[in-house]
DNA sequence: AAAATACTTGAGCAACTGTTCAAGTATAGT
DNA sequence: ACTATACTTGAACAGTTGCTCAAGTATTTT
């Protein structure tokens, strides 16, 4: 996706000699992405921007939770676990199950853990001192 | 790293069958991230939680732009888009320079491209009639 | 020197976020 | 039936965000 972007900017790129903003702009009109696709990848950025649930996610990778084991590694009340456990649920970031009067939450797919990894890669990676 | 984590966790699915809880939040603590870095990441992502800055890093996966053709590409006031760069800016998502009396903006590293791409990944894969 | 261009910046404001607190539901144990 | 446990939910409130508007700087053109 990203490569197939690239080559035909790179193709363009001789035009700018000429005719450097509108033959641009017009490429960036073209390539623009569905306003409704922003909207979801900020949501899934979104849920993924705020360190309480970070560390929830953080946890998840471990293995599957309940509530209250989440609660302790996080460190909150369990209201504020629980309200944050249900953005996480509302964009299919987690998911869980019923058993008994446990709620057990788990990641819901590899992609959540691909961009969690991505980015505290990119993290580890600006600050060398704390490896 | 993920891969890690898990082993350590598999060996220690065991332990939960005699004492649940207390193993489980134990080995939590102990693979607890440094505050530090949860905020950092979490900068990361916040600032990809945004359709604007969403729209102008994807303008700029192109090719490096003034801040004329962001907006063009945008749609947004100038000073909506300097705002939204400075944030890029001072995360270091996006570099720039000064080229007369235009600023020339260009992605600071491949992790950012990495981190939209993934992102972008998920969200065409959940819309499949979209593709 | 004056005007135009290409941005940046600070204040202000409506909309949103993350927490707590109080009250709710559902299942399990007595 | 009553109590305890494990959660969920809604309201409230402080703090944050993203925009606009007005004013600023720096460079270029006239």
């Amino acid at each position: 996706m990203a490569s197939e972007i690239k080559d035909e900017a790179q193709s363009c790129l001789t035009c700018e000699v000429f005719n450097p903003h509108e033959m641009i702009v017009d490429l960036l009109k073209k390539r623009e992405l569905d306003e409704d696709v922003y909207k979801r990848l900020s949501d899934i950025f979104k849920a993924l921007s705020d360190p309480t649930r970070l560390k929830i996610i953080n946890a998840l990778r471990i293995k599957e939770l309940c509530v209250c084991d989440i609660q302790e590694a996080v460190g909150l009340s369990t209201s504020a676990i629980s309200h944050q456990l249900r953005i996480l649920r509302n964009l299919d970031l987690v998911k869980y199950r019923k058993e008994g009067r446990q709620a057990i939450y788990s990641l819901a797919d590899d992609h959540v853990l691909a961009l969690f990894s991505q980015g505290l890669e990119h993290v580890l990676e600006s600050i060398p001192e704390k490896n």
